[in-house]
DNA sequence: AACGATCCCTGTTGGC
DNA sequence: TGCCAACAGGGATCGT
């Protein structure tokens, strides 16, 4: 499931192949794929023959400046990846729904079998009215203070991976990283948001930045075949360094008790009845 | 307003 | 072996 590394990692592959590059052709296979723009052929139209400016990152979405003031935005949803074939000549993969190709070369792929992702290119006014404008501060690169995080805490009733998942509170964690994060910080998922204490506040800031770095450098988590690769097919690496995701009755790494799995906020949990509380 | 439930989609998995 | 229901989940949307 791309989060926040997942995505920060293609970002890095994207950069050098996309910024000051023009783009020369747009195929968009299925129109779902751009549901999110008013026409899916303005994604075509928006792109052809502009120049690329600098690759950012929000949250879970990349957002590419490109000439005329315009944003082209791609979010990979759960199944999405992105592929950089270096030649356009390569075959096309099952499930590469939308292709840029550049004036250098290389041509980007956006490959995603269950389509929860996206591409748009949207005009700064549609920008703005769109629900990205919504997202919360960046989980890596603009983490709240305590202070500020623990005033969004105070009186909610949802368990506090919901609110972790809630992207308007704080962009960029997903399933596999808001547990792994929960139990480095020593907080059960189910935790109501408003019980946490300032201490607690404290490690899951403290907790946040580490599990982030430590999935980035990895290059993410690939969980099997038809999940995450990096834009240049490998795997990524973090799955080996799971504390709890996908490790329900497995000994916790930390204390040796069994992993438990739970539903919390209608998705799947994993955590440590001995290390969180 | 806050919160929970449901839906979208399809490859994979597990039960019979 | 073959069939099929259940499952996975980010985010939008709807109901309470």
């Amino acid at each position: 499931m791309p989060e926040l590394p997942e995505v920060e990692t293609t970002r890095r592959h994207l950069a050098p192949v996309l910024e000051g590059a023009r783009i020369v052709d747009v195929t968009l296979t299925r129109d779902r794929m751009a549901r999110r723009n008013t026409r899916p052929v303005d994604v075509v139209d928006r792109l052809e023959g502009r120049l690329i400016g600098s690759v950012g990152r929000r949250g879970k979405f990349l957002l590419i400046d490109v000439e005329g003031d315009l944003t082209w935005v791609i979010h990979l949803g759960m199944s999405g990846r992105v592929r950089i074939a270096e030649n356009p000549g390569e075959p096309r993969e099952t499930h590469a729904h939308f292709t840029a190709t550049t004036d250098r070369g290389p041509q980007v792929r956006l490959i995603d079998p269950r389509t929860f992702g996206f591409v748009a290119v949207f005009t700064p006014d549609e920008l703005a009215t769109d629900s990205l404008s919504l997202l919360g501060p960046d989980a890596w690169e603009d983490l709240p203070k305590a202070p500020t995080l623990h005033s969004r805490l105070t009186d909610r009733r949802v368990p506090l991976k919901a609110l972790l998942l809630d992207q308007r509170e704080l962009a960029g964690l997903g399933n596999i990283y808001a547990d792994e994060v929960l139990f480095r910080a020593g907080v059960r998922p189910d935790r109501l948001a408003g019980s946490v204490t300032s201490p607690e506040v404290d490690r899951l800031l403290d907790a946040i930045p580490v599990v982030l770095a430590a999935g980035i450098e990895s290059g993410g988590t690939s969980l099997d075949d038809l999940a995450y690769l990096l834009p240049d097919g490998r795997a990524g690496e973090f799955l080996s360094q799971l504390a709890v995701y996908g490790r329900a009755g497995q000994p916790c790494r930390r204390c040796g008790s069994a992993i438990e799995r739970v539903i919390v906020a209608q998705r799947s949990s994993h955590f440590c009845p001995r290390c969180q509380t």
